[in-house]
RNA sequence: GCGCCCAUAGCUCAACUGGAUAGAGCAUCGCCCUUCUAAGGCGAGGGUUGCAGGUUCGAGUCCUGCUGGGCGUGCCA
């Protein structure tokens, strides 16, 4: 409907050319909005206001000239001009119902559009460290990634999803060192805990699964273990100092059985990450491993390329990339005095990797926290002549979780932390995805665990799972009565549909892929949960309204039509946020 | 100190990218179940959009300066 009222505006325009009363160069954004008011009619644009300067006369002249010239439509009833020069456009009421058929024949496609143009995108999301189970902050990012993700796949972006997994650096040492003493531990040594150590409880598991496969095969006595190492935190010295110091006795006792060890860890992590995402609606193309990126030598050449370009310099032993070159506020190390690269280093790599795989715009969804890690990265793609431009990063906020009106404190280094694991089984994977979902990423969000819980109306998931639902037992009881849905007459008789429910309805239908497109566009995926949950009000309204299950044919069919698609509408909104559509509840 | 993000009803949040009288949910107060699921509907009250200027036909939205909060500002990841 909206391009029907968009190319008769600009047929007015070109008139208005060709009449010479507006430049030929003119060439004005037209722009429909739907209204807010039905006194406004059902859509409307500003386009006469857009234009006073360029034909230089008052907005509602300029708005009676384009009226004037404004082509004969059977789907527009009637236009006005309105308040400071809108033009209101009212449409005819059999054309309001165009939309049902559109529903109905496109099913499951419906929504879709081109803005993507089949154009390649990488989404990466998560990508939380493997050092321990994930909790809810990832939560938030996975949730948004996957809509994010789906929502541009139905915009008509071809879609990858990817985890870029940080196996490589000192936390894996960590890791190893860690699940080491826990191990020894379990084997009967006395040996205190690093202070710098992953304390949480999922390490001892770990331990525990190495006992069972492994027997004693790692242990080494606490004294040799501990001889002449550093003084730890508790002992007045060094966390940093210590742990170095016990990660490199690992390494000099255990030889190949470091690995091993390591190996374990990580591996254990990792699927118990991908077993949660998976059971939170989440999955990936792709699990990228940073370690590959070293192993296959492209960090090393992605530090190469810059040197190359003269962008890398040496200072204190370590080499430093000019980022301050693009804007970013100082310059940053790739290599530490030590020889070790940085994790800056291999995310170099990573997107140039990213982009040498051909696609043509790159997402990275990342904490707020790193926001000040933007300017670097795009820095390095600006440094390696790819365009900084074709990647956008967006940043979510962190999400507060509250209880009982109180609002939980949680540290990452004490364990101490809600898990991703514990909120899905407390409130649901569809309260929990919705959840997430229903706010703006870059908006802090207070999260109401006891609200999610809450199985009632308080609950807005329930509300259009509901609307769903309830279509879902009509249909069923009509068939029950033998009276079958007919959507071929249902179509047929769309003109016995009259009520104001029923037309708000299809206006809403109508309104569903400029929604998908338009939240696209803006990577908002909480767009499509308010529209949802208009849709699901327009739904409850019309089913206080009018009976569906009437005994006149032609009016039961209509009606059963149009419910079902608007039951299929939910269904395709619900599963770009990854919320189930229950048939009841 | 500097940089980025945020501030909208009592609470949690929207507002179609600059449009008409700023909207929902929750909470409060009225109504509506012998009729397809009341996890529902209809209605009422509730606002100087943090403050002060500016840009223009028009500002919650854009620009500047304040106030208050979050985050960042490592040869950590």
């Amino acid at each position: 409907m909206k391009s029907i009222i968009e190319q008769c505006l600009h047929q007015a325009v070109e008139q208005l050319k060709q009449d010479e009363l507006l430049a030929d160069s003119a060439s004005p954004r037209i722009h429909i909005e739907n209204t807010k008011d039905k006194a406004h009619g059902d859509l409307a644009s500003n386009l006469a206001m857009m234009l006073t300067k360029a034909v230089g006369q008052p907005p509602r002249d300029v708005a009676q000239m384009i009226i004037d010239r404004l082509p004969v439509r059977a789907e527009i009833a009637k236009v006005e001009i309105a308040g400071p020069g809108f033009l209101n456009f009212f449409m005819a009421d059999e054309a309001k119902f165009d939309i049902v058929t559109e529903v109905l024949t496109q099913k499951e496609a419906f929504g879709r559009c081109q803005v993507g143009q089949g154009r390649r995108v990488l989404v990466e999301f998560v990508s939380a460290n493997p050092t321990g189970p994930l909790h809810v902050g990832h939560g938030r990012g996975a949730a948004y990634g996957a809509s994010v993700a789906s929502l541009l796949a139905t915009a008509g972006f071809k879609v990858q999803k990817e985890y870029y997994v940080n196996d490589a650096g000192r936390q894996m040492d960590i890791l190893a060192a860690s699940t080491w003493v826990r191990y020894l531990q379990r084997c009967g040594e006395s040996i205190a805990f690093p202070a710098n150590g992953y304390q949480g409880d999922y390490i001892y598991d770990i331990a525990d699964a190495l006992v069972e496969s492994h027997g004693e095969a790692f242990r080494h006595s606490a004294e040799t273990v501990l001889a002449s190492l550093p003084a730890d935190e508790p002992d007045g010295g060094d966390k940093e100092t210590y742990i170095d110091a016990l990660i490199e006795r690992a390494k000099t006792l255990l030889e190949n059985g470091y690995e091993a060890v390591l190996k374990a860890a990580l591996d254990a992590i990792l699927q118990d990450i991908q077993e949660d995402l998976a059971e939170f609606g989440v999955t990936f193309d792709e699990w990228f491993s940073e370690r590959s990126l070293m192993d296959s030598g492209l960090v090393d050449a992605a530090i190469e390329k810059l040197q190359q370009a003269g962008k890398i310099y040496e200072q204190n032993g370590a080499l430093w990339f000019r980022s301050s070159d693009y804007g970013d506020e100082k310059d940053r190390v790739v290599v530490r005095d030590n020889g070790l690269k940085t994790y800056f280093a291999s995310d170099i790599a990573y997107h140039f990797n990213k982009l040498e795989r051909e696609f043509d715009v790159l997402i990275d969804v990342w904490g707020a926290d790193h926001h000040g890690y933007v300017p670097r990265v795009k820095a390095a793609m600006a440094a390696l002549e790819t365009d900084p431009d074709a990647l956008q990063v967006l940043l979510v906020q962190f999400a507060s979780l509250w209880r009982g009106g109180e609002k939980l404190a949680m540290s990452t280094r004490s364990g101490q932390f809600v898990t991703l694991r514990q909120l899905r089984h407390d409130v649901g994977t569809d309260a929990a995805r919705f959840f997430y979902v229903q706010r703006k990423s870059e908006q802090h969000m207070d999260f109401d665990l006891d609200l999610a819980k809450s199985q009632s109306n308080e609950n807005p998931i329930y509300y259009i799972q509901y609307a769903h639902a309830r279509i879902c037992q009509v249909l069923n009881q009509a068939a029950d009565k033998g009276w079958a849905l007919d959507i071929e007459a249902g179509l047929a008789n769309m003109d016995q549909l009259e009520a104001d429910a029923e037309k708000d309805l299809a206006i809403l239908l109508a309104k569903y892929p400029e929604t998908i497109a338009r939240a696209a566009s803006a990577y908002e995926p909480h767009q499509i949960a308010y529209y949802l949950k208009d849709l699901a009000q327009g739904l409850h309204t019309y089913y206080n309204a009018c009976q569906f299950v009437v005994d006149d044919a032609s009016l039961r069919n209509a009606r059963l039509t149009l419910v079902s698609a608007v039951r299929q509408v939910l269904q395709n909104g619900l599963a770009i946020l990854g919320v189930a559509a229950p048939e009841r509840m």
